[in-house]
DNA sequence: CGACACCTTGAAACCCCTCAACGACTGTGG
DNA sequence: CCACAGTCGTTGAGGGGTTTCAAGGTGTCG
């Protein structure tokens, strides 16, 4: 933003579409970062229309991708609307554990987060210096720890009922023809 | 939300897709509700199955409606995110006067708004008591009038200028086959 | 007339931000 | 080797934005 802040909509992991977004729009403000080294492989708009031509499935399947994104992004502004620092935090490293443990990148209950508190607290939309009591917080009350990169999860059942966190928005299954 | 309160994700105006981001997923946790009279036109998960066989070119135009529709959602974000109430307010609005004249109900700077406060509240992330002292001071500031559903906005570039709103996000062209 | 939804206002409390400062660690150049 | 800058995490004090609690005003509808 032009005062120098900055909003973070979601975080990418392996295996995840970037850019399918803005693939279709020609003006889009907004860029990636990474945070990690990142294996990439490129898909033109072109290749896109072969594919909305010659395979309509994968077209189906892309259209799904964009769903599934968008229910990340839309639980990340109710997120941010409706929860306090405390619940917010708690959902989002929820969120991003289990969606880790989907694609098998450590467990749900402790993984690695590549994150500072900085870029952390850029995405849930607080201040560095009071994310940093937040997560105090947290770890004084024996629910999460995050400590040289590494979040662990102490009491998964405490936290998910005061983040008020449902794993439901993403556990969606692909769509089949019936 | 389980504790009665609830986050509006965004506001559907006349021509919108609705339900797009649900068609493809058998969980979501989301609902709507008419602010107005409203006239649909349903078309059935089958359906959409069959354009993306026959006519590829409608299901391109698809995936970029549900582009745009992400676009808008994002900027809710970055909204809530990012902004306080009173700039918070003011984008909403300034937004939501675009969206209106692009689709010709109303001028931008001038359009009726069936919204209560208590709606807006919830759709801004801020409690409606709050939201009545910021309208208050938006009108003090001879910035924007809603008053009688009807918003009408005294200063537009003052207004656009406090609010940080950048219009760009929503004048997308639909893509065509280069 | 009462019930209800909506808008409005005041006072106190709370959450979160701003400002300021410090320690630990890393990489860099003298 | 050490001084230095830079990033990151941490903590305290003070202030401001927002919520909560409480109350009252308006208009509509049955």
């Amino acid at each position: 933003m032009r005062d120098g802040g900055r909003q973070i909509i979601d975080i990418q992991i392996p295996g995840d579409f970037i850019g399918l977004r803005s693939l279709l729009l020609r003006t889009w403000d907004q860029g990636f970062t990474t945070l990690t080294d990142v294996e990439l492989a490129k898909i033109g708009t072109e290749k896109i229309w072969d594919m909305f031509r010659v395979t309509p499935r994968l077209a189906v399947a892309l259209l799904w991708v964009a769903s599934c994104d968008q229910a990340v992004v839309v639980e990340h502004l109710v997120n941010i609307g409706k929860r306090d620092a405390l619940a917010r935090t708690a959902h989002f490293l929820l969120e991003l554990g289990s969606r880790l443990s989907l694609v098998g990148h450590g467990e749900a209950d402790s993984y690695a987060c590549p994150l500072s508190q900085s870029i952390l607290a850029d995405a849930l939309g607080v201040t560095a210096i009071h994310l940093n009591r937040v997560l105090r917080q947290l770890r004084e009350a024996k629910l999460l720890v995050f400590k040289d990169g590494v979040i662990t999860i102490l009491d998964r059942k405490r936290l998910a009922e005061m983040a008020g966190f449902d794993s439901i928005y993403l556990d969606h299954q692909p769509p089949v023809r019936d």
